[in-house]
DNA sequence: TTGTTCTATAAACGATTGTTTCATAAACAA
DNA sequence: TTGTTTATGAAACAATCGTTTATAGAACAA
């Protein structure tokens, strides 16, 4: 055996199956993949498919024709949470929030968020975000933050001022800096028991004229 | 008749097509389009089909099972003409950098940039824009203007200085006031005969980590 | 060897579904 | 009115296509 699920032909299934729907629009059938990756039977294929849909590679709908899907799309929906302003905490969702229904979602193309896990999106209310040049009515795509890498932009609670802050993040000797994204503006440097690390920032997206 | 190739009818097939692709991923088949507008046979779709096509709203491959496409898809390549600088005009696109393949084009989803024609996207270099919130790897998706409206975010091209700048624009009696997004800044003015649109903002991309 | 599991082949069944045919109603212009 | 085009309806045909069955080879362990 060879890795769970993925052998020679089922490899040249999942390669065709992306190439068949980016060129023709819609899934290909069973017997498409017959011809497609040179197999002889539709048995084999159904076989395979069997085999990488219990492995969570491909969805179908049972007797839908043409009804394979990848599992992992080139646009990802993203749950728009919220609203940030300053003085509020931002809502980190937890895995309730992730199986319920959020108010709403976002596509995104998937090569904003990359392979990354626990993404989420906020509406930006107020002009409390200007030094990070993000201005109301922005969407700041968020990450789920676990490890923090220096220069970083992060949202930061800051627990004496009671408000939510976005930052690039720099750790220094007894105290955290803080660095503004607009160059123009100074840092301003917090104890590390004031911060408390609320996620990083993957994109911003602002829409106009809408 | 009312409007060529669109019908009370037809415009529910028309939104029922992709909201049917939204949430099963993949198209309806005649039949699911007469339960799901309430129609009796599968003969009216099937005209109204005929129709919808020959106008270019779908796109169907005969014999093919559920190959209905909407002509409009849910993500747009945008072309990403180069970069911006201060200094440095934008380059316009004309009719033969459309034809030919943009050196890199980029993958928006279509509520973006809506209906509109003549959509490019720029690269920011610089801190030059800072106060339209704009920041140095910034990606700003731009519409080649014809008509600008008071209060929209504009490409300005400043004769005497040289340079291109983003700020929101509003006619002035006898001159033109270019007002920074950043709303602590204040706004300049410039004579008419000094600037020269180059095109709106539709919208700002900020990656992140990348 | 034997047995087991995975893969391959051929063929057929039957559900799904695009398409057609024929008939009727509605809308509309002259 | 009359004629003509467009929309609707029921039903049937025929192609597509998911699924199943039955059989056999290949790989591998005991």
């Amino acid at each position: 055996m060879r890795k769970p699920g993925v052998s020679k032909t089922r490899e040249s299934i999942l390669k065709f199956i992306p190439d068949f729907i980016d060129q023709r629009g819609y899934s290909p059938t069973v017997r498409d993949i017959v011809k497609g990756c040179q197999l002889s039977s539709t048995a084999v294929v159904q076989h395979h498919l069997n085999v990488l849909e219990k492995a969570g590679f491909i969805h179908r709908d049972p007797e839908v024709f043409r009804s394979i899907q990848l599992v992992e799309k080139d646009t990802v929906a993203v749950p728009l949470l919220g609203t940030v302003a300053a003085g509020q905490p931002i809502p980190v969702p937890d895995s309730n929030s992730w199986t319920s229904t959020p108010e709403e979602s976002l596509k995104l193309p998937r090569d904003l968020v990359g392979g990354r896990d626990n993404i989420y999106a906020l509406r930006v209310k107020g002009m409390s975000m200007i030094d990070a040049l993000i201005a109301d009515g922005d969407i700041v795509v968020m990450e789920s933050a676990q490890n923090m890498e220096d220069g970083e932009m992060a949202a930061v609670w800051l627990k004496e001022e009671q408000e939510v802050t976005l930052k690039k993040l720099y750790r220094e000797p007894g105290r955290l800096r803080l660095q503004p994204a607009n160059e123009q503006m100074k840092p301003i440097y917090v104890k590390p028991e004031n911060v408390e690390l609320q996620g990083k920032v993957v994109a911003v997206l602002r829409k106009l004229n809408r």
